[in-house]
DNA sequence: AATGAATGAGTTTTCATTCAT
DNA sequence: GATGAATGAAAACTCATTCAT
């Protein structure tokens, strides 16, 4: 059933497969024979468009990061004072297409990845130092310079902490709430450190 | 070579292995070969004794829950005020032994096991449940109730986003810079709730 | 683009094409994409072309027989005494187009092949054949019948054997030097026949 | 069914199952499979053995060139006169073990692996030069130093040349024949040189 | 108790071949 | 006529697990 042109659906088919893939199977038992069947192509065939398992699943990552950052940005977009952009780094985070379990998964996956494969390592570096980045700006006009760094830290750990935290609850996680929370906590630090 | 009495200290061998080689070679990519070797064992002896990869992995897992909270009940013991008791669980959680890279990475990987394996998640919950209840028993004389509650999640989602963000960084990861980062985090947060 | 009175050029093309990657890449490993890929056009017009990969092989065996046929013949035409009619047999089988490393490669695999595949097996019993006729007629002049056929097997075995062991020498074969040697051993043996 | 001390014996019924098989299916065609079948234990067995196909076909090529060795050392022991020597190196190639269909096949195949491979390439220059080696030295007392170098290569391209033209013929090869023919071959040679 | 030997089951990977365009 | 797309089938290779010793 070859058809012109499929190739970009194809990948995402497979990328988006993937992830349900590692969510359902777990990052150490997926393999690609399971994300081609579920993304209704051949194992051979998503070989031949990723060249292997690794490849794929950091195609899968890049993806994801690119998704987060879209959403950063989105929101981003239409903050105009500096407690929006605050909360639109923060939501952003925790925006729907992000914050559901199988994807919760993945990064989790991905965290593992980093820790002995270099390329892994550095895309998470890039988006560890994205965020920071953004917290560091939209804190700067709410605070001192010094302070703002600190802050700042303390919002990125508070992200990755209950990101993590509620990907583990019994119940199904609410992006809402998680998101408000954190803005709360990092709010409390604020406020504090204007002190 | 059988000697008697030496399945306590195989067994000790073998769950160090296999933290290493959680290390080394990533979750996914651990042989009971690469960890029977490690041990300097056959990987028969590594089945013999725990049954299998699985159940080798889930005692590994179990150890490392155990040794971090012995480290952190070893500090209770000694903690006298509420501030030095939640001092005292902060501390714990990023004790030498256990925020080793090693042991990270381990960790790390029962996260993402726990995504998928039941037991692995309910071993997960007793270590979530556990450092909850400990930081709102700390926490209870320091603030109401209510807020004790809500200080303590921040508290739980600091330790663990400090935790995962540290580790991941450039540099080698410092204990104690990070255990005081948590801490002052904590009471900032704290404070501000009295307020 | 299809152009036409492109066929025989792209077949041309792919055989060359096959004897190169013979011999980069040896003929157990050669596969149609990577013969294609030489020939710059798409493994399936390979296939089109020659009905599949077993099918290109023999034609390209055929081709390297047709060749050396040719090189023989178009000697031979010009020979005109017993003397230069052998030495034209000999030194057809030696020619610069022949004895180049790739069709060599080519050369040994075809006779791998003869072990167990009975196409190129009898294709290259035709060759052995032709050959031998060749040097029976050109020594029936030069010594008794008899003799004759025992100087012509001894002059082929001299043939195949200088050729493969020249070709697996350190040095680049050097076609004149082995001819020269091979004449010389045959011109021996056919003195000493005569006595 | 694990015993004890097979390890010697699987390896030695693998390369006789990877001749046989190489023969039977050709050097292209064998897998690890065919050969683990015919030496009656598993592929995977093969592959802890020998870590791959390349390496039981490398492993293979040494034996035989190891038992080509031993025959003719075996002869030299024995041999008395300069005569008697040459004879030696010349009937130890033609030796039964050795001229057999399924070793012939393997040879050319190795052959063919020695264009590409350098491992194989190594291995068939030594044997290259060991039997020019031994031929020059038994030629040595029966004719000039110069000329010894120039029959032994006559000689050397004649036995391979024999070998290679009587695989290929309809018949059965007959060792005691095809020795015969060579060591005439070579007489002839030596006493022109003589001149 | 401990291990070397052995394998079955499964995974990645490669390719010739086919098909729709 | 020519190709990119796609796959089935088969191969290499890996590994947890079992078994005889």
């Amino acid at each position: 059933m070859p058809r012109i042109g499929m190739e970009p659906l194809r990948r995402k088919a497979l990328i988006s497969a993937a992830i349900e893939a590692i969510h359902a199977r777990g990052m150490g038992q997926v393999t690609m024979g399971e994300i081609a069947r579920r993304a209704g192509v051949s194992a051979a065939l998503a070989h031949h468009y990723f060249g292997g398992k690794d490849q794929l699943l950091l195609a899968t990552m890049r993806h994801l990061l690119s998704e987060l950052s879209d959403e950063i940005q989105a929101r981003l977009a239409e903050a105009e004072t500096p407690e929006e952009r605050l909360s639109a780094v923060i939501r952003g985070n925790f925006a729907a297409g992000q914050f559901r379990p199988a994807v919760i998964s993945a990064w989790l996956a991905f965290y593992v990845q980093a820790q002995t494969d270099p390329e892994a390592r550095r895309l998470l570096r890039v988006y560890t130092r994205r965020l920071e980045s953004n917290l560091v700006h939209a804190l700067r006009d709410l605070t001192t310079r010094e302070r703002a760094a600190r802050v700042a830290e303390t919002a990125a750990a508070l992200i990755d902490g209950v990101w993590i935290r509620r990907s583990l609850a019994e119940k199904s996680p609410d992006p809402e709430e998680a998101a408000r929370f954190v803005e709360e906590a990092v709010r409390t630090a604020l406020r504090r450190s204007d002190a």
